[in-house]
RNA sequence: GGCGCUAUCGUCUAGGGGUCAGGACAGAUGGUUCUCAGCCAUCAAACCGGGGUUCGAAUCCCCGUAGCGCUACCA
């Protein structure tokens, strides 16, 4: 590739509109933005919507939305225009772009009408595959005769168009597969208009490719039988291809291709989103799937990736998706976040649960939720664990766990009494105190544990399972002063109430 | 069934004729702390099989095998 091209470079990702974002198609758009931005090139997002029937609006939005989250912003396409417009296949249809090339293909005799019904074509690849024929359509209507065709009109059959291929090999030079030459008879006569008129995706797709100069499609390996297909279409039609390059799939852990079918909101970008994902995790982690630097970096910004991501790098086979190693990624960008931003990306899921109400947010109110994020500090994997992690802080409404609540507060009479005893002292002493700060409340704590022989251990959790109701999360010492004293004494009285209750 | 693609720890991968086959995630153990998370230390864990080529092959070649993808008037 010469210095001219790669100025030029043009690159485009082409979802069908039949559901949302998912992780490959994630991936697709960051390798070609990727590519892009370090070519000095354009970005392209075209909507390929040839199946009206599955596509729908909305699907497309939920696109739109998912790489927008992502930061993968596009240069032309869909709902931004640009110098090719439009960029929605649907409106290149019905604008009438691929009659002339049909018409061309037709009149050089490399296409030709089938009238072949559906049910024929069924048949036939049934014969096919008991024969162990490699191609099934055999090209029969390639030599109707006028009073054929007439017949089959009259009959009211419409006929679908199907590309003639080649009898010559076509070779494919994919910069991740490499070179190799198709035999063309593994190729059959696809059909590239549908009997209702409308145009396949074979079609559609490279002459798109062409007539917005795209210089590489970078897609999915399931597209790479599609290639030589597409590429008979543009040299009967005389257009240049583009280069190609195929990138290997992610799978499930057992080693299926991800599916929006099969997968449903495992896949889904923006349930990612919904979830507490950052993006630039989301980012991180799909670069790092079939793609390596060296033996060393795992964490790239996006910066470094544009720097470092190399097409020729991209491994040949498929990556599966692992969770675990999101999550660990996640939980690192969220620890990359300094307090204040922390609290700016977790407020949303608290607002969502209904712990925090925005309209009303105090600068004190704000403070004190920064303060809230710090003691929760590395605590988080995704957003949404601030739920967890701080519910009690919001309200007393919560049951005390009852695994907790047998380990620590016992499950004998006697030790349930010492309980009772732990935490009435350490009720005085809070309430005692001159100063309800770190230091004060952690020295007069401590100082009654060591004095009364008493474990740390043991008072620290029985007093964090009245005060949270959990047996874990953030420092203790925290906790009390941001509960604040009435908080913590009411919390405890609640607490020796429970445990000398009846049902206790 | 046909056609195609692929093959290093459980997973993501580095390496690529001579390496103790390296790292990361996950897992296990220990340490630190009031718990959890984290952090630190340690451990366990791989070249699909068989033939060649070669002094030497995980690496190159061939053949198998397995997995996956495609096989539509879906994209």
């Amino acid at each position: 590739m010469n210095d001219t091209l790669q100025k030029l470079a043009r690159v485009r990702m082409a979802p069908s509109p039949t559901g949302f974002l998912h992780i490959g198609g994630a991936r697709t758009a960051l390798f070609n933005w990727l590519f892009a931005k370090q070519h000095n090139g354009t970005f392209i997002l075209r909507i390929d919507d040839t199946d009206m029937a599955r596509s729908t609006e909305e699907s497309m939005r939920e696109i739109y939305s998912g790489l927008k989250w992502l930061g993968l912003d596009w240069d032309e396409g869909g709902d931004k225009g640009g110098p090719y417009e439009p960029y929605v296949q649907s409106e290149r249809i019905s604008g009438g772009v691929y009659v002339p090339y049909v018409q061309q293909l037709l009149e050089n005799g490399t296409a030709y009408h089938c009238y072949c019904t559906p049910e024929e074509l069924a048949a036939i690849r049934a014969q096919a595959r008991v024969e162990k024929r490699t191609r099934s359509y055999d090209g029969r209507c390639q030599h109707l005769t006028q009073k054929a065709k007439a017949c089959f009109a009259a009959e009211g059959r419409k006929p679908t168009v199907r590309i003639k291929m080649p009898n010559t090999p076509i070779q494919v030079d994919d910069i991740i597969l490499g070179i190799r030459n198709i035999d063309p008879g593994t190729l059959e006569d696809e059909v590239i208009v549908r009997s209702n008129g409308m145009p396949t995706y074979n079609l559609t797709s490279i002459i798109d490719d062409v007539e917005m100069q795209i210089t590489h499609v970078i897609r999915g390996t399931e597209h790479l039988n599609t290639t030589p297909k597409q590429m008979a279409i543009a040299n009967a039609l005389g257009l240049k291809v583009p280069q190609f390059a195929h990138i290997p799939l992610v799978l499930d852990s057992s080693g299926r291709k991800m599916s929006k079918r099969h997968h449903g909101a495992l896949v889904a970008v923006n349930r990612y989103r919904e979830q507490g994902y950052l993006p630039e995790a989301m980012l991180n982690f799909v670069a790092r799937l079939g793609w390596a630097y060296d033996d060393k970096q795992e964490i790239f910004s996006v910066e470094e990736l544009i720097e470092k991501f190399d097409l020729g790098r991209v491994g040949k086979s498929g990556s599966v998706f692992d969770l675990k190693k999101l999550e660990w990624l996640n939980a690192h960008y969220i620890t990359q976040l300094d307090v204040s931003a922390r609290t700016d990306a977790v407020i949303p899921f608290w607002q969502a649960e209904g712990l925090v109400d925005t309209t009303a947010l105090t600068a004190e109110h704000r403070a004190w939720l920064e303060k809230i994020v710090g003691a929760v500090g590395e605590r988080l994997t995704t957003l949404q664990d601030i739920i967890p992690q701080t519910r009690y802080f919001f309200t007393d409404a919560f049951d005390y766990e009852a695994k907790a609540v047998k380990k620590w507060w016992g499950n004998s009479a006697e030790k349930q009494n010492k309980t009772v005893e732990i935490l009435t002292s350490l009720s005085q002493i809070l309430a005692g105190i001159p100063a309800f700060d770190l230091g004060t409340v952690e020295s007069a704590i401590w100082k009654y544990t060591d004095e009364n022989n008493i474990k740390r251990v043991a008072a620290m959790q029985a007093l964090r399972i009245a005060l949270t109701g959990t047996s874990f999360g953030p420092s203790l010492f925290d906790i009390v002063v941001l509960l604040g004293r009435d908080e913590v004494l009411k919390r405890i009285t609640r607490a020796i109430v429970q445990l000398s209750g009846p049902a206790a």
